[in-house]
RNA sequence: GCGGCUAUAGUUCAGUGGCAGAACGCCGCUCUGUGGCAGCGGAUGUCGUGGGUUCGAACCCCACUAGCCGCCCCA
């Protein structure tokens, strides 16, 4: 390792410095409020679990299980019989079922409706809107079947939930897309009759989708390939091929949406790529900022995944929003209206910049700076050995107001302050400071 | 994982074989209690990394790394 070579981070994996980081909080603090009016709680799992967890769950012939997982054998394990391989989770619900089995949470009896913010890996190769390390904000809604758990309510309050969600962020724009996939049963036929519906025109279509129609027909539906659009449109839809059940679930989804004034759009080809996925599926995608990576969010039911994971029959519906895509989207937005505005997304700025006028005023400043933030503003404090241009000039980069702190200042105790906006200067004592700059002196 | 484009100052970029550049930003001075304007001056740097071709490479060639676009996939 001795090497000059500078450290980066590595390929995938980015930093957020603080011009980027106030908008991630806005966005996952307007999340959580909206979260817990919904009645939604936290929940926190680890980054780290067994690859067993994923296979399992997320479905070993996935691409994501397949070829996109950072896994690795337990080192220290390896030769023992505990050995174990972990996995950096490529996604939460897996993790947040597993600890709805692990805790019994079906156990009270109640619904579990449950939220997570937190990054997930895969090993992917890096794009806008695609990293190896990203953040999802992401909720489940779980319970046994007494607890009502798979009611097409739960579909409906999800959805309304997100589009709630989206607009209190500010995304302008987006597009609800709608299907059900059907059950296990309702599957399987249309599998069948879809495997059968491919065999005679399979030769006609592009590599790719040759290779899905014998190893994973339903993926066949969502290719956009041009030349196969017209067989794939002549291809059977899943609604003809669902159960009663399933169908006057869905039904009812789209009843309940429809009385919240929630719009959408069915789209029968949407098919998700994670074998957990029944009934209800999901994507809302936008226009801005994203370019093909157009999907914001994706989601859907799953009620078989707890016994795959070998706990009991559980219910449950979520979703996971790529926080990385909402920010791009955001960000795209606020770009999209400076131009129009003609002028340039603005930086927050500090209540007031606290300047000595000389080394000796150092003490008395920085004593200032304490008060005024002990009094809740945002302060910053410069440094005696400044000149008084430069101590403008930064200020104005900074804050709203400028306070001098010279030998006059200090010894009565009556500061000279300064608005950058009027370019109003203003003498204000000492009691009175606070107010006044909150004020916008 | 596949195909393509790109990589030069803090930032945005120009430079296509012959002294490393511009704008903005930064620092200083004019100007030691009133900045923003202006004038003058200054520093910007492993030209992504490593090799090769050449008298000579930021420029041509190869490899690698990273970003972006499309595919794949998905959030």
């Amino acid at each position: 390792m001795a090497s000059n070579a500078t450290l980066k981070a590595v390929r995938g994996t980015r930093d957020l410095l603080p011009d980027q980081t106030p908008l991630w909080n806005r966005v996952e603090t307007t999340a959580r409020a909206v979260f817990t009016r919904y009645g939604f709680g936290e929940i926190r799992t680890p980054v780290l679990e067994t690859t067993e967890l994923f296979a399992r769950g997320v479905g070993e012939e996935t691409d994501i299980v397949s070829k996109e997982m950072f896994t690795w054998e337990d080192r220290a394990r390896a030769a023992s019989e505990k050995a174990q391989s972990l996995t950096l989770r490529p996604e939460n619900t897996a993790g947040v079922v597993r600890a709805y089995i692990e805790h019994k949470l079906g156990e009270t009896g109640a619904l579990q409706k449950l939220y997570y913010i937190g990054p997930q890996f895969r090993r992917e190769r890096p794009q806008r809107g695609r990293y190896r390390q990203f953040w999802q904000i992401g909720a489940e809604v779980i319970g046994p079947q007494s607890s009502g758990a798979e009611s097409p309510l739960r579909d409906a309050e999800i959805l309304e939930m997100l589009a709630s969600m989206l607009d209190e962020l500010g995304i302008r724009g987006w597009k609800l897309e709608l299907n059900s996939v059907g059950n296990a049963d309702d599957r399987a036929r249309y599998n069948a009759a879809l495997r059968e519906a491919l065999q005679p025109v399979k030769h006609l279509l592009c590599e790719d989708n040759q290779r899905r129609a014998d190893l994973n027909p339903l993926r066949v539906l969502d290719s956009k390939d041009e030349n196969d659009q017209e067989i794939i449109n002549g291809l059977p839809k899943i609604a003809d091929y669902l159960g009663e059940e399933s169908r006057e679930h869905f039904e009812q989804v789209k009843a309940a949406l429809d009385a919240c004034g929630v719009a959408y759009t069915i789209n029968p080809r949407l098919v998700r790529g994670l074998d957990y996925y029944t009934r209800t599926t999901f994507e809302f995608t936008v226009t801005t900022g994203l370019g093909t990576q157009n999907a914001l969010l994706g989601g859907g039911r799953y009620d078989g995944l707890s016994e795959m994971l070998g706990g009991p029959r559980a219910p449950g519906i979520g979703f996971a929003i790529g926080e990385d895509r909402l920010i791009l989207t955001l960000q795209a937005q606020a770009e999209a209206d400076a131009a129009a505005a003609g002028t340039t997304v603005a930086e927050p700025k500090l209540d007031a910049y606290v300047a000595p006028l000389g080394k000796e005023q150092n003490p008395a400043a920085l004593k200032l700076a304490h008060d005024l933030r002990k009094a809740g503003l945002t302060v910053d404090v410069g440094d005696g050995s400044f000149k008084l241009r430069k101590s403008f000039d930064t200020a104005d980069k900074l804050a709203r107001s400028i306070v001098l702190v010279g030998e006059d200042e200090v010894a009565n105790g009556i500061y000279t302050v300064k608005n950058f906006s009027n370019g109003e200067q203003t003498k204000i004592a000492a009691a009175e400071l606070a107010t006044a700059l909150q004020a916008g002196a």
